[in-house]
DNA sequence: ACGGGGCCAGTGGTCGGACCAGCGATGGCC
DNA sequence: GGCCATCGCTGGTCCGACCACTGGCCCCGT
């Protein structure tokens, strides 16, 4: 079973205190540490590439994109329901969200203003309970893209909104995540109120980059 | 590339007019039907069925969970030509484009670079000519779009594909804007050559702003 | 001494064949 | 007539070989 063997790995990961970036063993080595064959490893490997997990190099190498213990049991679950593609979903969405950000800091009503206030203070006192902070952090985003006042962006921000609700809660199941995503919310509406477009705009697919993929160097 | 096998499957499931919950061959009879050996197929089944789309069941076949065609375009079709003119519209097409032109430039391949010459060539000549140029406008933005190797941005472009179409059409109507387009593809054309992302989608994000009349971000 | 170009080891990608394992239906045996 | 073994079909795994790409090393020419 491919799922086994994508224990396996995780396993692997963590014991090796391997971190994005980092380049995994070849192919046929960490067959052999698995204990079992290159075939079985390379459907695994095939799996965690399709959720973003892993980038592979032809001739290169194999390099973690992201930490092991993002995708938690439940949510792997998931993944088989709804349609990924993450890496390229989350580009789109980090462009779209910039963009959002962008026409908030330009149009922003005082009222859209205070829908993001209290998103971020509903985002805070998640974090200070314990969770993950998923319901401010949603809320936020909608706060902004609400004030961008664009019925096109909307739609399509809407229309890819199911896998990028699985970026998100993978993202802040990281340790730590939760605050720098508070911290981040901040700066972004700060730029929004004082009207500072491209500023909130970068801050934006900043923040949104960290939650993404991470992209190895060459 | 398990990419092209995930292609090929997705048009034997259109051409066989094969349904959510239905059966594919065998393996062994749909490798060779692709015409490629079943390791490959496996490997792009793996990935299918990680995004969902098809059960594999063992001892008992291959099943299609969903139809192939996504389902997003409709909603955001209907929009985009209900309202062409929309400045959101502007703003959303500047966002993806522009992205498009940044992933064009990390993953171009030499035939995208081949398809972009032969786009600015086609528009020169049309220029030359005295027409608007706008196929060789078209096919250059369809090339980067092609190199940017992204398909959920290429299924959201060409959700709103016809509405941008508009735009582009009353733009290059505009006295001297061909030849200005031309030379803007071609800045565009060298930041990709030379895999210059940021400059690529800053380039190309000037450049449909001119076109638009529309500023959205750098 | 320096630069460039070709060579080579290592890596992922593909292939074909063989065998193992789960499922269902068929048919023989009781 | 009913139960169960068997067989054929399916996906799952393994192996060994070869291909294609990458990058660095080394040698040769200047």
């Amino acid at each position: 079973m491919y799922a086994s063997v994508q224990a396996k790995l995780r396993a692997f990961v963590r014991q090796e205190n391997l971190g994005p970036g980092d380049r995994l063993p070849p192919e046929r080595q960490l067959a052999s540490q698995l204990a079992v064959s290159r075939t079985s490893l390379r459907q695994a490997l095939t799996a965690l590439r399709v959720e973003g997990l892993v980038d592979i190099r032809h001739g290169h190498g194999i390099f973690l994109l992201r930490a092991a213990d993002d995708t938690i049991p439940p949510i792997a679950a998931d993944l088989a329901t709804a349609h990924p593609e993450l890496p390229a979903l989350g580009e789109v969405r980090n462009a779209l969200e910039a963009l959002a950000a962008w026409g908030a800091a330009l149009r922003r009503g005082d009222d859209d203003l205070a829908a993001m206030v209290a998103a971020v203070r509903e985002m805070e006192q998640e974090v200070a309970d314990g969770t993950t902070g998923l319901r401010g952090d949603r809320a936020f985003h909608r706060a902004v893209l609400a004030a961008a006042c664009n019925e096109v962006l909307t739609m399509l921000l809407d229309a890819i909104e199911e896998g990028s609700e699985r970026i998100a809660r993978a993202s802040l199941s990281r340790p730590g995540q939760p605050e720098r995503s508070v911290a981040a919310h901040r700066l972004i509406l700060d730029a929004i109120l004082v009207r500072e477009a491209d500023l909130a705009r970068r801050l934006m697919s900043d923040h949104l980059e960290l939650t993404g993929a991470i992209s190895p160097p060459p």
